[in-house]
RNA sequence: GCCAGCGUGGCUCAACGGUAGAGCGCCGCUUUCGUAAAGCGGAUGUUGUGGGUUCAAAUCCCACCGCUGGCUCCA
């Protein structure tokens, strides 16, 4: 008798004459797996698996099981709107991160309310526990199959699909073009939930039609369901927006403007320390510190090609009042004085969206030898980007921010070098913070040639080096196209924020282009003029989004190196408030931020209240430690530490905040 | 920008056509207290802005502004 080898090691034999499919079902089900995998290749139960090979059983317990369950309740939830609302035509529905979403092109507009009635409609069918039936036709007829029922976004994704044959899925009388792999029936669906409605476009581009997006999540059972919405709601306790109102780090208003962030005193301070670190570590590196206006001229933004290939996502250009009467006089409209402006007709300045250009006059401004290179130059140069209104989020997405910017310009021998120790003093900035749910992309250059300046020849070039030194970074990475920047590849390390959303931090960014549009020279070792590679690099990316993310990180209980407050004084009670305004002054003569608790409340208020402001350390004194010169050390989480004289105190705070832990 | 939802004292929320309210915070007084909330009293709102419907609008309608979640673009 036939004899089926499964990769866990176990030998299964198969009836004589019986489809091979059907036995790894069989063996499946009993085992309690929901799917197989030979390779990578994921079969569902129905689907007849290939005469010979190894097999792995999916169980339950396995990550991809729950994208398959995802899928399709993805799927369920299709069938569902279709029945509630008929005139449906249905686009794509996949299982993503943290669950699915399924798009739909309908008349009526879906309210949160409906989601429960979809969501009533699902169980249903869960209970009707229909056969996920796998059946494949020829592209042809899938085609005008499709059309008949007037489902052309299915057509559409049929006409882009390669090979002869289109696999469709049925389920009871729902049947939908798929690739698969699905449940066995629809009864095993688990516990699921809607969880909102959000537009999105078909295929992403703002040119097509806009559809509604139902996004839900589906686990196994329902205590799994349950913990991950609790886990949801507990991260978004985290959000910066939250935290940083409660802890008075930052505020945004209306009044200054959407996306324009002031940093209150609290966040200035964590802000501050950030810029006074890494300012050390740039200058033990060998940069030079420099500082630029936040306005330049057009003329400099044309050569850089800011404007226009970057016209979008700026400002306008400011124009001095005199041209602007002159043009008013002339009866010059908007289109013909943005025509103008391009053209260089008319002189404006722009609010700088980049610090690159106003560096490299700084480079132009002196000559420069081989022996000078690397000339490295930083700033935390403030840029600012009109980006589109319904981007903008908290101090992640913003429209003036700071970016811990420096251009190194070297020669192409120096410059993988460069390259290497600008990745090395980034992961030196995320490994410090304990950043290390970190993902390195490798930004290269997309199909639109519209969008880059700059040859061919550039930009591979530039593409080759950056892999060349990424490889041996010795973190996993992974290659987008249509991701780099109009100039020139990048490195990108990209972080998740509370709610898994992912935002790019730091960038090494190399730049063939624009010291070749701006004519950069130094005189090589032959005496004639070269020209040299330029480096973008923030390890920070912008200090906005970065100290976000951080406040979200720490959950704002910031290390003591970074804590807004990092002692608070508690008294016990009036006896004690002239020793106590001692120990605060001597706290603050040793250099730490230290604050005294208000009178006229009892020793455990003033410690809730101190543990709630997130202050790492309290110190309590009463009559015993005024007596004996002591205070006693109380730590935001780790509670009461013992009496000390205060000079230890200082050692052992001074020491905590050397360590940066 | 587009789709959807939401804007009520400093904060979190209630009132959902009929006199805007609670908790926290804030202010004052009493209490001076030993490791996560002392007691009493008080002030605080042109309900995002502007129009409209109505005898009457926080509540219904329209426009704008802003916020949130997505789509697209980017640090």
């Amino acid at each position: 008798m036939p004899t089926l080898i499964l990769s866990d090691g176990s030998r299964h034999t198969i009836p004589e004459g019986r489809p091979i499919a059907e036995s790894l079902r069989i063996i499946a089900a009993k085992s309690g797996a929901v799917a197989v995998k030979t390779g990578d290749a994921m079969l569902d139960l129905y689907t007849p698996a290939p005469v010979e090979g190894e097999f792995t059983l999916v169980t339950k317990e396995s990550p991809e099981s729950l994208e398959l369950l995802r899928h399709s309740v993805s799927h369920i939830m299709a069938d569902a709107v279709m029945r509630l609302f008929p005139k449906v035509k249905l686009a794509i529905g996949p299982a993503i991160e943290n669950g699915f979403y399924y798009d739909f092109d309908m008349e009526q507009k879906l309210i949160p309310e409906d989601l429960a009635r979809i969501e009533e409609e699902m169980r249903r069918i869960v209970k009707e526990n229909a056969i996920f039936r796998r059946f494949e036709m020829p592209r042809a007829e899938a085609l005008a199959r499709v059309r008949a029922e007037g489902q052309t976004y299915k057509a559409e994704l049929i006409e882009g699909l390669e090979g002869d044959t289109v696999s469709f899925y049925e389920s009871g009388k729902f049947t939908d073009v798929c690739r698969g792999p699905h449940l066995a029936r629809a009864g095993f669906a688990g516990a699921f939930k809607l969880l909102n409605i959000a537009g999105a476009y078909w295929r992403g581009d703002e040119k097509n039609a806009m559809l509604q997006r139902i996004y839900g999540t589906a686990f196994w059972n329902e205590t799994a369901l349950k913990a991950h919405l609790a886990q949801v709601e507990e991260a978004k306790k985290r959000d910066h927006r939250i935290l940083g109102k409660q802890l008075e780090l930052f505020h945004l208003t209306d009044v200054v403007g959407p996306g324009l962030v002031l940093w209150m005193p609290k966040g200035s301070i964590v802000r501050m320390e950030l810029e006074n670190w890494i300012r050390r570590e740039l200058l033990s590196r060998g940069y030079d510190v420099v500082y630029t206006p936040h306005i330049g001229r057009l003329g400099m933004y044309r050569t850089s090609g800011h404007f226009p290939y970057y016209q979008d996502s700026q400002y306008p250009p400011l124009i001095d009042r005199e041209t602007m009467k002159q043009l008013a006089d002339e009866k010059c409209s908007c289109g013909e004085l943005c025509n103008r402006m391009e053209k260089g007709e008319v002189d404006g300045y722009l609010l700088k969206p980049m610090n690159c250009p106003h560096h490299i006059q700084i480079y132009k401004a002196s000559q420069h030898s081989y022996r000078d290179l690397p000339v490295r130059l930083a700033e935390f140069g403030t840029v600012y980007r009109f980006e589109q209104s319904g981007e903008l989020g908290g101090m992640v997405r913003v429209r003036g921010f700071t970016q811990d910017d420096a251009h190194l310009f070297c020669t192409p021998e120096q410059l993988e070098g460069e390259i290497a120790s600008c990745v090395e003093l980034t992961k030196l900035v995320l490994e410090t913070l304990g950043l290390t749910d970190v993902v390195v992309r490798v930004s290269l250059r997309g199909p639109e040639s519209g969008k880059y300046v700059g040859s061919a020849e550039n930009w591979a070039r530039a593409e080759e080096n950056l892999r060349h030194v990424v490889k041996n970074i010795g973190m996993p990475y992974t290659e987008v196209v249509g991701e780099a920047a109009f100039y020139g590849p990048k490195i990108d390390f990209i972080v998740r924020d509370c709610i898994g959303r992912q935002w790019q931090l730091g960038t090494v960014q190399v730049d063939y282009n624009l010291p070749e549009r701006f004519g950069l020279e130094y005189i090589g070792a032959d005496n004639a003029p070269h020209q040299p590679v330029m480096v973008h690099r923030a390890p920070f990316g912008s200090l906005e989004r970065f100290v976000g993310i951080l406040i979200e990180h720490y959950a704002g209980a910031f290390p003591l190196w970074l804590a807004p407050e990092q002692v608070r004084v508690l008294p016990i009670s009036e006896g004690q408030a002239e020793y106590a305004q001692g120990v605060l002054k001597g706290l603050r003569a040793a250099g730490l931020r230290a604050e005294i608790a208000p009178a006229n409340e009892k020793i455990g208020a003033k410690i809730r209240q101190a543990t709630m402001d997130k202050v790492p350390y309290m110190v309590v004194v009463g009559a015993r430690e005024a007596e004996q010169g002591q205070v006693a050390l109380r730590h935001r989480t780790q509670g009461d530490l013992g009496a000390m004289k205060p000079e230890e105190l200082v050692e052992r705070l001074k020491r905590e905040i050397a360590e940066k832990k």
